[in-house]
DNA sequence: TGAGTAGTTGACGTTAACGTAAACGTAAGG
DNA sequence: CCTTACGTTTACGTTAACGTCAACTACTCA
């Protein structure tokens, strides 16, 4: 068969770190933590693409706020799609909770956009009257 | 004037505590970072609406990932909205750096959402079909 | 008057998420 | 062969955001 070159590159930890600008320290505790899992090539780090996957991941994790151990559980949480009765009745309840607090948390978003309209169109204004007697000045 | 009475009401840390569900050191360091101003009554610290109304935003501030000083910084921005030309010139392009955070993090709300319901579609799928099987056992 | 209850100010402890430095290995290039 | 670049582990340092005493004050109430 016609196996498809696809995703085959490999990354060294320099690669990776400032393709995602993030430091090697970051990559290896994250590693640590068992959110990466880079193969070795002798005692060097190898990065696959799901590891590329993964790290993406974990920085989006970041910037909605969650900590690496939150991050590692949503990797669970996907990981385990395939487990007995019990198991995805409780993983189904979390994903669950973990909807709810994304969409509240983008009510809390609007809710600060629309602060920051109401502050920026006052600011705004602000701006617009002091031009405005400033043009006055420059033609007395 | 038929002086309204609305906001009058005051509250000891220990109230203000209990009805937002922090402690009242969190309290204390909020108002050491500036955060929060309470009123004093000797040493006893007596809490209005408008500290109230701050906590609110401190606590959606720490929901969306904020670090107490980038919630005072956006405090700051809120209170310095009567500047001169050049102060408001620079908070307006503070709050456009603001508003495009937040919009890139609805971005990775919704794309996390999506992943959810991915995965959540999938262990559905998973657990219906064990309990077909299971229900054909039943009836063996 | 004595015991609670709630508040105060230090000050030290703790956890997460790295930063930073030391000491070492290894492959390439001049 | 020696340097340079890049990697490794180990371990201690740092910052933020509190937690957790300890020692003290002030008020209330039986």
């Amino acid at each position: 068969m016609d196996q498809t070159e696809t995703g085959n590159q490999t990354y060294s930890i320099g690669q990776l770190a400032e393709e995602f600008d993030v430091t090697s320290r970051a990559l290896r505790l994250y590693e640590e933590e068992g959110l990466l899992n880079p193969l070795r090539e002798g005692t060097r780090r190898i990065y696959r693409e799901r590891d590329r996957v993964r790290l993406r991941l974990i920085l989006r994790g970041k910037r909605l706020g969650w900590s690496l151990s939150e991050i590692r559980e949503s990797f669970d949480l996907y990981d385990s799609s395939h487990g007995e009765e019990a198991q995805l009745e409780l993983m189904l309840e979390k994903l669950g909770q973990r909807r709810d607090v994304l969409n509240a948390q983008k009510k809390d978003i609007d809710n600060a956009l629309a602060d920051l309209e109401r502050i920026a169109a006052n600011a705004g204004a602000a701006l617009r009257e002091i031009r405005s007697s400033q043009r006055k000045l420059s033609h007395g």
